[in-house]
DNA sequence: CACAGGTTTCGATGACCCATCGAAACGAAC
DNA sequence: GTTCGTTTCGATGGGTCATCGAAACCTGTG
């Protein structure tokens, strides 16, 4: 064998793992993938720290090296599965258009979304609220999410596009309704993602328009914005 | 002291409690009145039988002699919370009435009793999901309640007073809308359960409307049938 | 090569939890 | 007083999370 034998995996500190498979990627993401795909198998409770490990091929103590408890893994989980709808209110405000049309793509993205995910956001939720302080960043952007609906809501209630609601109390019932949805469609069942999504945005903006108004113009506008859904 | 100081507790066969505070009522409406208020609390995985025993007066292992599983006690109490929405869209079934101020009395009420109970629906609908046997009562009565509602819908679209949507889906994501809520604002939190359920049905009957129906005089309606709300 | 220092992993351990088991402590019936 | 059924207990086994010290590897320096 001379010095080149194909590419093998460049020697790493620390000492050799037990099960001697080569390390393949960085371990944190590892771990983050694999805890994704178990509680959403086993949920959260099910998922044992040992069985993590074994998935990765560590084990059970080895993993409080890259983590310091449990749910430090879960926190710094849903950390990445929070952004996706904040980021997407966002880019959804800066494009503008109708309140209507604002709240009908950011539900049905939302929606999409949050059934994408491997495990139950709710699950996840039950954690966090149980932890405020390991999960402080979590819940700040939350209420930004919060507040950002409201300013849609508000203004559309303002322009007369929306009925008059609460933009608070109905933020929230439309983040729990997404939430709630995604729990029963996550996984395939009879519906895809894509077509609750369009329902749950079909039910709850065609609540909120006021009477006399349209869902179908609403939708033609949300979809000029949405490529995909054309 | 003679014969009769008062109602003294009946003695009871067995071996009498270490505590040895007199025994109340039947151990096990205590256990599951107990059980309740604990994962109201601390949720499912964080309440400890041991906690549970002491908060009857019993020792840990002694639960067992009433429930086989921990998860049995969830069962039990869940079985009562499912009564709940099944008698409900029973008896306004049998009112009758339009389908929309069936749906919306369903709606309104649901989301009332299901902020009523004193643990997040949600995370028993989790342990039920991995559990099917052990829960299959409650599934069949749910899938029961999910036939109705959709029966409901049906009528409805039939009958042109909502609009054309999928009965099934539609029921599935009504009651995954009422249950997402209820984690939200079980709690009193800004918003009674009242307004909560009122807002819920406003958001979710107007939006199954057709073109040029009135949401008030549906509301109207149902209140007629629901005196407390008059 | 020997050795120090940093990195990564392991095994052992303690505290806690669920569930089972046999036995103990009672009342009732004979 | 003995036996039987009822209710409770203590002890125990196996599982979980989390901590700790040490082991096993790399690199750099003399």
């Amino acid at each position: 064998m001379t010095s080149d034998d194909g590419p093998r995996a460049p020697r790493r500190a620390g000492r050799p793992r037990a099960d001697a498979r080569p390390v393949v990627g960085d371990p944190t993401d590892e771990i983050l993938a694999a805890t994704g795909r178990l509680i959403g198998e086993l949920g959260i409770g099910g998922t044992a720290m040992s069985r993590i490990a074994a998935e990765v091929g560590l084990k059970q103590s080895s993993l409080y090296y890259y983590f310091r408890r449990k749910e430090e893994i879960v926190a710094a989980l849903v950390a990445r599965a929070n952004v996706v709808p904040l980021e997407l209110v966002r880019t959804i405000v800066a494009q503008g258009g109708s309140a209507p049309a604002q709240l009908y793509r950011f539900v049905r993205a939302d929606v999409i979304a949050l059934c994408a995910l491997p495990f139950d956001i709710n699950e996840v939720h039950r954690i966090a609220a149980r932890d405020t302080e390991g999960f402080a960043s979590y819940w700040k952007e939350r209420a930004v999410l919060e507040r950002r609906l409201a300013g849609i809501l508000r203004s559309g209630v303002r322009a007369g596009d929306l009925r008059t609601v609460d933009p608070r109390l109905t933020a929230l019932t439309i983040l729990a309704n997404d939430e709630g949805v995604q729990n029963w469609f996550r996984l395939g069942s009879r519906w895809s993602s894509r077509a609750v999504g369009v329902q749950l945005a079909d039910l709850v903006v065609s609540g909120l328009l006021p009477p006399g108004s349209d869902l179908a113009s609403v939708a033609a506008e949300a979809d000029r914005l949405d490529p995909e859904f054309r």
